[in-house]
DNA sequence: GCAATAATAGGAATGATTCTGATTATTCGA
DNA sequence: TCGAATAATCAGAATCATTCCTATTATTGC
């Protein structure tokens, strides 16, 4: 979290992103603000949201890891990723289905299924953690 | 869902995913079978990899988007996104921080926050499939 | 065995994202 | 208001996970 300078670009981005309630992509905020700013470049479009991001005015969508992750458990579960060193953990908590009713009753949209992940310390993280404290 | 036939690097890549708790990334089950076949490719993991999810042997866990998405709403909230065309709504449906005292209680991890993805159709793809069915 | 065809290895291609370097804009104190 | 310090910009190169291509090899069913 350095310190930030102003700039229109990073303001417009902001901007964007609160008038919109799609879910936009770096590309799509690029081709809004081309026009605008004829020389803007990609490149800025990804740094400003990464200092958005740091700033907390946004949130990036996505799971911890940039890798595909694959699971031979293909029964219904939910997942714990530990934010510290990525591991990620099948949970026991039964799978709750009328989670996806409710989704179904309160909007127009047909929920088939969900998934959770939480996000936390793993153990081995936790202790770590601990001790570096104090 | 075509027709396939056997193969010992494939059926070693779904005993080695279903022999371990982790949830690996391609290169890493690359790496494991490397030594036992030499000549193993990395393109024929990802291959596989995706043969097997065809097979409804595995899963991939990720969202429905391979690009990164970004949220000015920075408040807790849960999501929709549609399978068939990639939309993705905020969600109403009121956060349950007591979702993560359950995992707390029932697992040695310690869960900060989670997030909830609804997947199913939209209303406008509702309406498409409705459409052309029947 | 043999024909049909799926799977493989290896490497090139793709595509989203990040980095680099030279230039421009912003900030802030004198 | 000027100027030094430094963050931000643009353009394009680099990175890196993943997918695609091609010639060769393995599997299947008869």
């Amino acid at each position: 979290m350095g310190k930030y300078k102003r700039s229109r670009q990073r303001e417009r981005i902001l901007e964007l992103l609160r008038s919109t309630g799609r879910h936009p992509t770096a590309e799509w905020v690029y081709r809004e603000l081309k026009e605008e700013f004829p020389g803007l470049s990609l490149g800025t479009v990804y740094r400003n949201l990464s200092v958005l991001i740091d700033q907390g005015l946004i949130n990036k969508i996505d799971f911890g890891s940039t890798f595909d992750r694959f699971d031979a458990n293909t029964g219904q579960h939910y997942h714990f990723v530990c934010e510290q060193c990525g591991a990620i953990a099948d949970l026991e908590l039964p799978v709750d289905p009328s989670l996806n009713d409710r989704v179904n009753e309160a909007t127009p949209f047909t929920a088939r299924r969900h998934s959770i992940e939480f996000y936390g310390l793993c153990d081995r993280c936790t202790e770590t953690a601990d001790r570096s404290d104090a």
